[in-house]
DNA sequence: AAAAATACGCTTTTT
DNA sequence: GCGTATTTTT
């Protein structure tokens, strides 16, 4: 892309006019590819030269890495200038304004947020303070109630006054003593960032003028995918002027299930009815044939507003279609195109491979590993909720917000110091009492009269009471890494890691990673910097992670895939019960936004775009055959080319012939081999035993055992160089 | 209270 | 089939 030097010689008309509305609401609608983060940053920046300072503008993405990438463009056309520009996520952004004004509703601004994890502890015992079945009504499920709740602003007194089953009066309850707890442990969790926000907009009258009257212009990114809170957020901030710009797709529209409502943006000019409306129909990513073929993909879709997407770039090549046998050999398809690839001058990192769910990526990382395909996993076991990373950021969260009591309870007794539930509950119990923090109690253990805590926990306490005092003075003293370090070298956590796990180096490696990243805040005063640190672990994002100059392909879900581009792109297990998912299957309007997921995969491909699908599966251990997914179906033959080991892959009906069931769920048991012998699912003919299917192929000295599953006649273990196989 | 054994449930997507 | 949660054992 050229350089944002002239905001204005490189635009077309369409995203001219929209960089250049001066003021009032802007909605732009924009397709895939068609440049709508350029005419964000455009119009930010164009907004700066035309005299808004930066500190009077609000702009809000839909990640971190995102809003990183818009402050380089934007500092990059302007120079340092742009530094007090606000850019963020709707979280990101509302934690900061809630640390800054949220005493006025009376929040601590050293307020932790809670992750999931600790948001389930929560709930759990809030089950158990109402003396509730956790099996009838599990935490899991009450904590999504109630998160839908908070997106929609729904409190819990609101709730309970709607509610017309049980089950609605349990949410009810169970969020009221939930949100009980937040508040003991001076903690928001994910949704509380957007609600509080509002409520803080909405009750503190002074705080809502003097946050209007700062920001003259507010931009929000993605808005298709924005929820009720968020969307209440924006406009309660753009109120007055009115000079909200949203940008969204509707065909990209993915986040349904996190309660985002696509009426937002399909309302936005009856919201506002003297809005701009700017249509970005060109599109500059993808070649016409993978244009065409996404344009064939979304076109099924009922429920939507048909836009004429074009582009001027080239034709391309026809989409790759390859059918494997399984999600092993379908992943090894993979690997062999990337090599392919790579002699055809694609580096790696030009490269993504995109699944529905994430159990999927675990047969594409082997195939990797096995191909010695270096790639970047995105997701999955997310750094931030490793167990190492967590308690050191437990312990530097209980530092600096001693009423979280969550964090408390998680270092209570690692590395093992002989304190455990009991210990927890009644220190709990005391600090409630007492109205000090639990953490206070810790400390001052030794002089408590009234803590029936005796013998050994109760020295176990003293001694963590000691050590925790020690180190909490140290918090104004060092910055993040440092404090960091002195925790685990006092802690003794490394010792625990080589004690108790037999990866402890790759665990203590996580730690010096962290002690990377807590490194980056050592400019600002201890206190703040330890606060921001905290804010940034707790927000990152899946894609945050993501890093551009990461060597290898990258491995990633549909959904965090949006917003991302690559030059190549996989989309594996295009199969029905997968992409649609099978949760989806019996509503409509969720196998359409199936299908936008399926279209966001589709439009990410600059260049080439490989589509597979396996035709056996094991999904939750038990293999099962899926059909082809109904959105290959929409695509019509002649855009698609068959690949795979240049030869159509096995038909659904010979490879069920040849295998009877039970013996094939060994398949899954297969360990990495050579990779240029058999294919697991390859067909093999025998001299003697007839026609067969691959079960596995593994290294064996100098040869290699292949397990071979015959026609009528069972498994069989052979070896390679003796048996003679034949590939059919 | 810690370690070991067993049971279970899980697979949609995430700030 | 695997990883986590809960129960049982020491």
């Amino acid at each position: 892309m050229p350089p944002e030097s002239d905001p204005l010689s490189d635009l077309n008309p369409a995203q001219r006019q929209a960089v250049l509305i001066p003021s009032g609401p802007l909605l732009i609608v924009a397709g895939p590819g068609s440049g709508k983060t350029r005419v964000l940053t455009h119009r930010i920046i164009h907004l700066i030269r035309q005299g808004v300072p930066p500190q009077r503008i609000l702009a809000v993405t839909f990640t971190n890495k995102a809003a990183r990438e818009m402050r380089t463009r934007v500092e990059r056309a302007l120079g340092v200038d742009a530094a007090g520009l606000t850019l963020g996520t709707f979280h990101a952004v509302a934690a900061r304004f809630l640390r800054v004004h949220g005493a006025a509703i009376g929040l601590d601004p050293q307020f932790v947020i809670f992750d999931d994890e600790d948001q389930l502890a929560l709930m759990k015992r809030a089950v158990q303070d109402l003396g509730l079945d956790p099996r009838r009504f599990s935490p899991r499920a009450l904590l999504s109630a109630v998160s839908s709740a908070k997106s929609e602003l729904l409190t819990a007194e609101a709730l309970a006054g709607r509610a017309r089953q049980y089950w609605d009066e349990v949410v009810a309850r169970a969020y009221e003593r939930y949100q009980e707890l937040l508040g003991e442990n001076h903690a928001l969790d994910f949704d509380d960032l957007l609600m509080q926000m509002v409520a803080l907009l909405r009750q503190a009258e002074a705080v809502r003028q003097r946050l209007q009257e700062r920001f003259l212009h507010v931009l929000i990114d993605e808005f298709q995918d924005t929820n009720p809170a968020q969307y209440v957020m924006a406009r309660l901030l753009a109120e007055g002027h009115g000079n909200l710009t949203v940008v969204g797709d509707p065909d990209q529209s993915i986040y349904s299930w996190r309660a985002a409502d696509i009426r937002n943006l399909l309302n936005f000019e009856h919201d506002y009815p003297d809005a701009t409306v700017v249509f970005l129909e060109q599109n500059y990513r993808s070649t016409q044939a993978i244009l065409q073929l996404a344009q064939r993909v979304i076109s099924s879709n009922r429920q939507r507003k048909p836009i004429a997407l074009w582009t001027e770039n080239s034709s391309g090549l026809p989409a790759t279609l390859i059918e494997a046998y399984d999600e092993v050999e379908e992943a090894e398809a993979v690997a062999r195109e990337l090599l392919a690839l790579r002699e055809q001058g694609f580096s790696l990192r030009d490269c993504a491979v995109m699944y529905r769910t994430n159990a999927q990526s675990r047969p594409v990382e082997e195939a990797m590993v096995r191909w010695g395909i270096p790639y970047q996993l995105v997701g999955g076991t997310r750094f931030y909720q490793r167990r190492e990373v967590k308690d050191a950021i437990a312990y530097l969260r209980v530092l600096a917000n001693p009423w979280d009591s969550a964090g408390l309870e998680r270092v209570l007794n690692v590395p093992p110091r002989g304190l455990g539930q009991r210990t927890a509950a009644e220190l709990r119990r005391y600090a409630r009492q007492q109205g000090l923090t639990p953490l206070q109690v810790a400390m001052m253990a030794e002089e408590q009269e009234g803590l029936s805590v005796a013998g050994r926990a109760r020295n176990a306490l003293v001694a963590f009471g000691r050590l925790m005092a020690e180190l909490a003075v140290e918090v104004e003293a060092h910055s993040p890494h440092d404090l960091l370090d002195l925790v685990l070298m006092r802690v003794g956590y490394r010792d625990y890691l080589q004690d108790h796990f037999p990866d402890a180096d790759d665990r203590w490696e996580n730690l010096s990673e962290l002690h990377t990243v807590a490194s980056g805040y050592a400019s600002l005063p201890p206190r703040e910097a330890l606060t921001s640190f905290l804010e940034e672990v707790a927000l990152m994002s899946d894609v945050d992670e993501l890093r551009d100059e990461g060597e290898g392909v990258t491995l990633i879900t549909l959904h965090a895939a949006k917003g991302l581009e690559y030059p190549v792109v996989f989309i594996v297990g295009l199969e029905e019960g997968l992409l649609p998912h099978s949760r989806t299957l019996d509503d409509p309007s969720q196998i359409e936004e199936e299908r936008r997921l399926a279209y966001v995969g589709i439009t990410r491909a600059k260049q080439r775009l490989y589509l597979l699908r396996a035709l056996r599966r094991s999904y939750a251990g038990a293999p099962t055959g899926l059909g082809p997914s109904r959105f290959l179906r929409d695509i019509p033959r002649e855009r698609l080319v068959l690949g795979g080991r240049g030869r159509p892959a096995p038909q659904a009906q010979t490879a069920k012939a040849s295998l009877s069931a039970p013996q094939l769920v060994g398949a899954t048991g297969r360990s990495p081999s050579a990779p240029t012998l058999y294919a697991a699912g390859e067909h093999v003919q025998h001299r003697v035993f007839g026609e067969g299917v691959v079960v596995s192929c593994t290294a064996k000295d100098n040869d290699a055992e292949v397990v071979v599953a015959f026609v009528g006649l069972g498994v069989k273990r052979l070896l390679a160089s003796l048996a003679g196989l034949e590939r059919r």
